[in-house]
DNA sequence: TCCTTGGTCCAATATTCTTTGAACTAGGCT
DNA sequence: AGCCTAGTTCAAAGAATATTGGACCAAGGA
C-alpha cells in the first residue's frame, strides 16, 4: 500500500513554515516553475539538485503547505496550492513569486528546465 | 569612535535574506511592533529574549535590510525600512505583517510590550 | 568619580538544516 | 520474469543558526 503523502490543512498552514520553505533559492525555483508552467514532475528539477536532495526540498515545500504532491504511477506530480495559500496569507505568494522573477540566477534555473 | 552599523542599500536587499529574517517569530514580533508603534529601542523587546540574543536577532533584521538601527546616546533606535522594502518587493512586507497579526501568540508578545 | 542603563563582543554549546552516497521500492513495459 | 524509470529511505557528515554566560564598553546622572 502506498504511503499517503501528508499535506497540512489549508487553515493549518503556518507562516514560519511557509517563509522557511520559500527562503531557499532551489525551492523558490521549483515553486516559480510550477507557478508559470503548471503541474510538473520531480524529475523536471534534476538540474537544480541531486535526486535525493530534491526529495528533501519537495518534502519541505509539501509539509509547509506550499505545494501539493500526488502520485501518478511511478511519478510524483507537483502543483502549487496557490488559492489556498492566498486565502490564508493574501498577497504573500504573488509578492514572493514577483521577487523570484527579478532574480536572474533563479530565472535562469527556471529557463533551463 | 562608534562603529557605523552597516545596512544594505535598498537595491541590494536580497529576497532570501528577507525571508530568512522574517521566518523567525521573535523577529516577526519585533518587526510587527515597530510597524504598529513606530520607532522602538532594543530594550522594548527584553520580554522576547535575553539581551545577548536580542542583539543577535536585531542584527539579522538589520543585515537583511528589514530594519534601520540608529544610535542615540546609549540606546539603539529601530525603525522599519517599509518604503524601501515595498519598492524592492511590493506587497511582501504588508502580507507578512498581516500574517503575523493573525498569529495569537505573536500578537500577545506585541501586546506585552 | 562612581554607578546605572543599555547594549556589544566573544566563545562555547545546542540545535537544525543541507547535502551526499548507497541501497532500496513501486510501477510499467517487453 | 527481467529491466528500466522515478523516486524514497537511511545514516552520516557538514554547514548554518540559535542561545547562553561572562566580560566588556560608552553615555549620562548623582
Amino acid at each position: 500500500m502506498s504511503k499517503a503523502l501528508s499535506h497540512p490543512e489549508a487553515e493549518a498552514i503556518d507562516l514560519s513554515a511557509v517563509l522557511d520553505a520559500l527562503r531557499d533559492p532551489i525551492r523558490r525555483a521549483i515553486v516559480l516553475m510550477v507557478a508559470e508552467q503548471g503541474e510538473k514532475r520531480c524529475s523536471s528539477f534534476l538540474h537544480c539538485a541531486t535526486k535525493t536532495n530534491l526529495t528533501y526540498h519537495v518534502a519541505r515545500l509539501r509539509e509547509a503547505g506550499v505545494i501539493r504532491v500526488r502520485v501518478e504511477g511511478p511519478a510524483r506530480l507537483i502543483t502549487l496550492r496557490q488559492d489556498e495559500l492566498d486565502r490564508r496569507f493574501p498577497g504573500l505568494l504573488p509578492a514572493i513569486l514577483a521577487g523570484a522573477r527579478q532574480d536572474p540566477p533563479l530565472a535562469r534555473l527556471v529557463e533551463s528546465a
